[in-house]
DNA sequence: GTCTATATTTGGATAGAC
DNA sequence: GTCTATCCAAATATAGAC
């Protein structure tokens, strides 16, 4: 049984995100919110202090709803190949329903701003632990095992969707061309899985000197920071 | 010979970029540019019209000054490894700078205002297009000519580039991470270039299939926006 | 070409009635 | 818990003096 006060909670919310889809953050208003919402303006600080609170509050909920709800789909997979196919799906859904756009004018705004940081790094974090899981399980054993990191992929997957959607709106093509890429590296990697021992056996050697150079220079530069 | 006016229109250009580097989109305001100029914010709508049009302008001149400072540099470059290399090199010296924030800023900004749209264009377009002329030479006669094209992946690398910057605010290790696997799969290639013939006959027909397929999928979304 | 002053709008936030 | 009314700060933009 929910009260009034949770509806009009809800409403601010998911009116929140809205304005943010459709107009962006900038625009994203008390006054704007409020109007879409049909209440008053001044209900949003009395339920959440601040507009960007709000913000956070209406992120925190909704990718937390997002996720949950592609998780079975993921669990199905058994391979990269799969994991890339139901990844792009999944981005291609969240991409048209406007949540992607989210994301990234809450990254960008994140830039500046302490509460949107930590609202965009939840956010993120959900979506790439997602992925990770699934990369984890899907590359044991294979030979991609040894030419990547199911951690690094999965936030390299993420920052790629974050940039390819500021990319599109405002070079459609241009970041379909970038998808392209995506695509045709996972068929590459799919390749290698199928090669010839012989060959396998090179490239993973040669792999395996990369990956440790790799681990080695992200270990420098963490340091660093 | 610089005349008074010239200098002003100069300072703006320089103050309007350095706020949106250090303050953010949002706090670049005809006020806060003005000051940081030294002159009275009521000249940046007698020299440009309106902010977005200083920042547009400002843009243009910055990042076509930029390109141009590195042409030669990436001139140079002979391989896909070399140029990998300078490309982290030069996107590192970008970034620490800070002119990759402010394209991520004015990206995100432009998917709601038509005049930063503008802007980002052409700067995400004269990056791009280095990136894809070096690509052209450098991949020509390779095995990874057959997998990669030079524009998809130019694009592929400015939206990785841009959506890591983003990352990078949100979770620093999470965007080394990033990075990490883009070196991976660039030595990956780089692997893929040194195999034997017969590993590379069997990589180079499997690659051409799957590019048919991803210059296929490409026509097709293209269609539909 | 630059500044001061100001009109106008918009936004965050709070007080107080209901 | 919600609304009205309002304060205050900040923003864009313009008019007019210098």
């Amino acid at each position: 049984m929910s009260t009034s006060a949770e509806r009009t909670r809800e409403q601010l919310m998911t009116s929140a995100l809205e304005v943010v889809r459709t107009k962006g953050l900038a625009a994203a208003s008390a006054r704007a919110i409020g109007a879409h919402a049909g209440v008053n303006q001044a209900l949003i600080f009395y339920h959440f202090g601040t507009v960007t609170e709000l913000i956070e509050a209406a992120s925190d909920e909704a990718v937390g709803r997002a996720v949950d709800g592609y998780r079975d789909r993921f669990d199905r997979v058994t391979s990269l190949s799969e994991l890339f196919a139901v990844g792009m799906q999944v981005h291609e859904q969240e991409r048209r329903i406007g949540n992607v756009a989210v994301m990234a004018q809450l990254m960008a705004g994140a830039q500046h701003d302490p509460v949107l940081a930590r609202a965009s790094s939840r956010a993120i974090g959900l979506w790439t632990e997602q992925i990770r899981r699934v990369l984890d399980r899907v590359l044991a054993g294979t030979a991609a095992e040894t030419l990547l990191d199911s951690a690094d992929l999965a936030h390299a997957l993420s920052a790629g969707f974050i940039g390819t959607e500021l990319y599109h709106g405002v070079d459609p093509t241009g970041a379909n061309r970038a998808f392209a890429t995506m695509e045709r590296l996972e068929s590459l990697i799919a390749t290698i899985n199928d090669l010839s021992p012989v060959a396998q056996r090179a490239v993973r050697a040669a792999g395996r000197r990369l990956g440790e150079r790799a681990e080695k220079r992200l270990g420098e530069v963490d340091a660093r920071e």
